[in-house]
DNA sequence: TTTTATTGATTGATCAGTCAATTAAAAATA
DNA sequence: TATTTTTAATTGACTGATCAATCAATAAAA
């Protein structure tokens, strides 16, 4: 029963398969076939859609990526004060939508998956830019440059390792604790260097 | 040529293949072929000494907590102040030996890994119990016990957070300002909570 | 002669990717 | 409006490649 206009659902459908098949085997090592049965259609149409498995891949990214973005510019532009804006940058990625399961394991599948594509290691490399010159914004007013250099290296680092720590459920941080530490951070720094 | 007493040596070996090529490639889609290749035997041989694959990688795994442990544990011996422990745990994760690009995308893959696999994800928990109970037992005598458990989860994940960043060979940050961050990070909470 | 070390060849399973065929909607034409 | 033609959506069946795992055979040491 073909339909009209089908082509921007079935990709949408597809993409949110394989960050689910993605989120729930923890891999990359996810089949053409899974992916799209979860999507409710054939791997042969996945493939009419996207050609191939990485291109399948690197839209997922993308779309992930560029959720973030939206959330972050979202939040940055109720932030006012440069304090602000570096709590909200820390309270998107912990937050509800960000800090999944699913999401994070995606993360973590293609941080592995970047050392072996480049485009990947591209587009992780842009985010990272990204939330770092977004941090940068919200401390170059709050202590010197190479402070906030450093502290901005940080944070991100930190946040890497909070999600880290969250994909293996171990100690597994709650959001809110994992930002109450990143604050803790932030503010001892922010109070010694005052 | 066969000769005698081989198999610790040929394990040995596989095990060292298995670290450089994990690697190289920077993921566990490793084939036993390339694995067996490099280290100058047939796979057959592998399969042989191993039986599976899962087990050649169980194996590596645990070669890489225990060279860690070893490490640990000497330069522990040589610490005598909690001040010192601490640094001393944050200076052996960020050695030579273990700071090491091959070394960092086998840990990421394994820790990948580890979502699928729950003898890896076991494995994982006990090298991130030891970890904080090393930095536990540093810094229990210099801070109140919760401020302690806080610092020491926020010293894990910024350590994980690192040997991710360093994985994706993009901010890389080298060993010595990976470590001058924590211990910058450590230095804050002591001044503070002095 | 038994045990250990070793491999080439093979098997069986899994998958990405292709293709020809089918169905129905859209567009064009009568 | 009724028809033919074109385009879009969709799949089942297939191909080729890759790879883990097995096994029977060989060679040398004990």
């Amino acid at each position: 029963m073909p339909k009209i206009g089908m082509e921007p659902l079935r990709r949408k459908a597809l993409i949110d398969a394989t960050i689910l098949a993605i989120g729930e085997r923890g891999s990359l090592d996810v089949t053409m076939s899974e992916i799209a049965g979860r999507a409710g259609v054939s791997s042969a149409l996945a493939h009419h859609y996207f050609g191939a498995k990485d291109e399948l891949l690197q839209a997922t990214m993308r779309h992930i990526l560029s959720e973030l973005g939206k959330d972050m510019r979202f939040a940055l532009r109720a932030a006012d004060t440069g304090r602000a804006r570096v709590s909200a940058v820390i309270a998107v990625n912990f937050s509800e939508k960000q800090f999944r399961p699913e999401t994070i394991a995606a993360w973590l599948a293609f941080y592995v998956e970047a050392q072996k594509s480049s485009r990947l290691r591209r587009l992780l490399r842009v985010y990272a830019r990204r939330l770092h010159s977004n941090l940068m914004s919200g401390l170059t007013g709050l202590m010197a440059q190479t402070d906030a250099e450093r502290l901005a290296e940080g944070i991100a680092a930190l946040i890497d390792g909070l999600y880290i720590r969250r994909a293996l459920k171990d100690g597994t941080p709650n959001a809110e604790s994992a930002i109450a530490l990143v604050e803790d951070y932030l503010g001892t720094k922010l109070r010694q260097t005052r």
